[in-house]
DNA sequence: CTAGGTCCTCGAAGCGCTTCGACGCGAAGG
DNA sequence: CCTTCGCGTCGAAGCGCTTCGAGGACCTAG
């Protein structure tokens, strides 16, 4: 069984190659008549266009690069709601996603970028100082990142607002009369790294506070119950009156409501407790957790949509902030 | 700046295009000399071949499809530590991973493999009776699935020895003369759904427990704490005497252990606990949990090294189980 | 009645690569 | 000495598609 070629095309309907193409691609008028013949023959044949003639032909390979990072560091549900979100919206398109992992560096994306294989590049999880930036400036292919580094000037940039969004939990138990709040944030190492994300979010909560008149503590925290547990425990005894805490710490979420419970601190009646992160892990704690949300598919799905409009030579900001949202539940009062 | 091509590279070191080609694949002997003059026009000329031009010409895109499953269900960590394994194992035979997911469904199949974008499939997540397998039968192109459709016939299929992950569970706790153990597993519509896995190790755990001549439970389990501490708590009532639990959900892992602090149940002076999950997850509770490992890496890579296989025509197993691993840790005693 | 459009369709020239058959050359064999 | 056989290299024929320039058919305006 040989596979369909436009050319079977062409002969089962009786015109020529590039009518196909032609209907096929709509760049030309062709009557509906011709049209409708060709449209039939290429279902009864159940004809597919080779990818690879095509990308050949029109220089266009309708593929685009999705660059994750390595280092499973952080956020793994993140990481794969936001993939998933690309390919869908990649689709929409009529694109397809060759996925990447940061380990080839560089060269990887030279690679895939000189072979023509892909279109054009989606980072994930770009640091401040990217080794990969410099070479993304001066390839062809046009990219986006998500995510923001030192200089953007002159790239593409798609990320959540996270000082807006420490800011909202900072105003939220303002709003609901605490004046002595707290951010147990992420491991050492994530602010460390430099992706800024963390430290964005620590600056946006402390500057809210700083402006509502109340007083604002933070601390890292690594991710074993032991330490969240010694962690919360400091946290409490360093401030007398400590009546809440946002938890910007995934894999921590769980851990803090247990060292509380341990501690003999009700939530919400004690202490509130809030978290950044993903609803489904907010919603799966007792009690449920007021959250606020990164929205991970509308970053996919941005940042796809800028690609596009990039593929067709489109003007683009240079940077997309996207507004977090906060869910109240029940373990804020 | 034009791409540089192969007839360029010809030029540049004064040979035909045919044994540019030839030196770049090997495919027939070419002089010492020849090939180093070759490759260092290749070098000096930063040529990349065309990947569309090349797919053309040769029928092998030297791409593969990796298809996840949209329902993000469970286990998210694990999905892209497979993910990442694929793509790195891929690479390693030069090839490389178009991502897709399972919401284009058999179509989207068909889509990629009739117009050659990818040589192969690596389907995730494949159920019992998945709307897939029929299509895979009769697409020309090589498959892998990772899991077990109801009739595995004629297909290459992967995936973890769950049913032996359950029996070293048994097996561990009644080495350690537990005489009454139970099983707190995946929410009930995972064992609905008829992936199969959950029912496996299930039934493994069971089969060893009763050989063992030791007393054996087992209930599902929703993952929000509250349901996980009624379901603890209903384990402990409907089993006096039980003194060892082995967990296998991932998301309630630290609610068992915030559960039974509650209850008043020391791990593991007075219950053992163990899970079937990943390393960190077991590391990171408190204490460290005794674990069967889900080896996501080696599935990924025995997937790949099975594509590769079945690529160059060569015989494979029809199935292959990836043998589960026992960490002792402090949970048990 | 003819010049000039418009609307559709066609043929052919590539796109950059792989691969097949052919060929020149020096070495080995009769 | 001439034939035979590799070995290393070359040229050319596609792979299946897009796209450009051309041109036939038909219509409108002068």
């Amino acid at each position: 069984m040989r596979t369909v070629t436009i050319s079977d095309v062409a002969k089962h309907a009786g015109v020529a190659v590039s009518t196909v193409s032609y209907v096929l691609s709509g760049k030309r008028a062709i009557s509906a008549t011709t049209r409708q013949r060709v449209l039939d023959s290429v279902r009864s044949l159940g004809y597919h266009p080779n990818a690879g003639a095509r990308a050949l032909a029109s220089k266009r390979a309708k593929v685009i690069g999705l660059v994750l990072p390595l280092r499973a560091g952080l956020n793994l549900p993140v990481l794969m709601q936001f993939a998933t979100s690309v390919v869908t919206t990649a689709r929409q398109y009529d694109h397809d996603v060759l996925l990447m992992t940061a380990d080839e560096g560089p060269d990887g994306l030279r690679r895939v970028a000189a072979s023509a294989l892909v279109d054009g590049l989606l980072l994930m999880d770009v640091e401040i100082h990217d080794p990969r930036v410099p070479l993304l400036r001066e390839l062809a292919e046009p990219s986006v990142l998500i995510g923001f580094p030192a200089d953007p000037e002159g790239l593409t940039c798609v990320d959540l607002d996270f000082a807006h969004a420490g800011k909202l939990c900072a105003d939220h138990l303002a709003d609901l009369g605490h004046r002595r709040i707290a951010l147990l944030g992420a491991p050492r190492v994530v602010y460390e790294r430099g992706t800024g994300f963390a430290e964005r979010t620590l600056a946006g909560f402390l500057e809210a506070a700083r402006s509502r008149g109340i007083d604002a503590n933070a601390r890292p925290c690594e991710e074993s119950f032991d330490e969240v547990y010694e962690t919360v425990k400091l946290l409490l005894d360093e401030c007398p009156g400590l009546s809440g805490i946002v938890v910007h710490n995934e894999a921590a979420v769980g851990h803090v409501l247990g060292a509380l419970r341990i501690l003999g601190r009700r939530v919400p009646e004690d202490v509130s407790v809030m978290a950044i992160c993903p609803d489904d892990i907010a919603e799966r704690a007792s009690p449920a957790l007021t959250s606020v949300l990164i929205p991970a598919e509308d970053v996919g799905h941005q940042a796809v949509r800028l690609l596009m409009a990039k593929l067709e030579s489109q003007a683009v900001p240079q940077s997309t902030l996207l507004e977090p949202r906060l869910t109240i539940r029940e373990s804020t009062r």
